[in-house]
DNA sequence: GGTATGTTCAACCATATGGTTGAATGATAA
DNA sequence: TTATCATTCAACCATATGGTTGAACATACC
């Protein structure tokens, strides 16, 4: 499987924000409308939609319309991508990490 | 275990770069001076200097001087938090993207 | 049609990134 | 102590984020 460096930045760079995660959070265990998104944020609406539209861009929430309201819900497939990813990264970070600690004990 | 807004913030903001996650990759297999790290890419020193400056403040690299180079390996302890989170945050949304197959299933 | 509700767009501001160049600092070697 | 190598700092530029306000759309309701 190739890494889609480009979907990586946008997802990464997503993941960046706490307000981001949160959404990413509260989207994940039900889908809600920008507005419902927005009321536990101490910002305008605007601030939001505009979190909405990168985490739209990394492709990990979509839209549809429902009426007036605009309801959003985490993304399955780039979702899987990027759990895929995120998946490997943790397993080649982790074989890193225990050769550091070996490397570690030999110095002692 | 509490989620350090401020470190995952950093973190992934560390990792929504390509240039950083290659530094990140190269550094775990091998410490390397700062040279060494910006040889195959075709910016300044300086630019990759500053990428290491955001990755140490991440704490996901640590430099130290071995005479007159600055040697940049993997930081151990930060590395595993992050490692850490990934699983975590790999098995939630796991979970998540479960539950959002069983509803599509239901709907068709 | 006109009005209310829900969301986005446009213009703006401040700060961070990602890059440059050129000067300054640190450490070693002559 | 001076020259050299390795790295960072300072000043600058362009672009992206994260926020604001106020106007503009879209849809539903009367």
């Amino acid at each position: 499987m190739v890494e889609h460096t480009q979907t990586l930045d946008a997802v990464f760079g997503s993941l960046a924000d706490p307000t981001r995660r949160d959404i990413l959070k509260r989207v994940g265990r039900k889908e809600l409308s920008v507005s419902k998104i927005a009321k536990p944020y101490n910002v305008t609406l605007a601030a939001i939609s505009k979190h909405l539209i990168i985490l739209e861009k990394a492709k990990l929430i979509n839209k549809h319309r429902r009426g007036k309201q605009q309801v959003v819900r985490l993304s399955p497939t780039a979702l899987k991508d990027a759990s895929e990813y995120l998946r490997r990264y943790r397993k080649i970070w982790e074989e890193r990490l225990d050769r550091l600690e070996v490397y570690l004990i030999k110095k002692k």
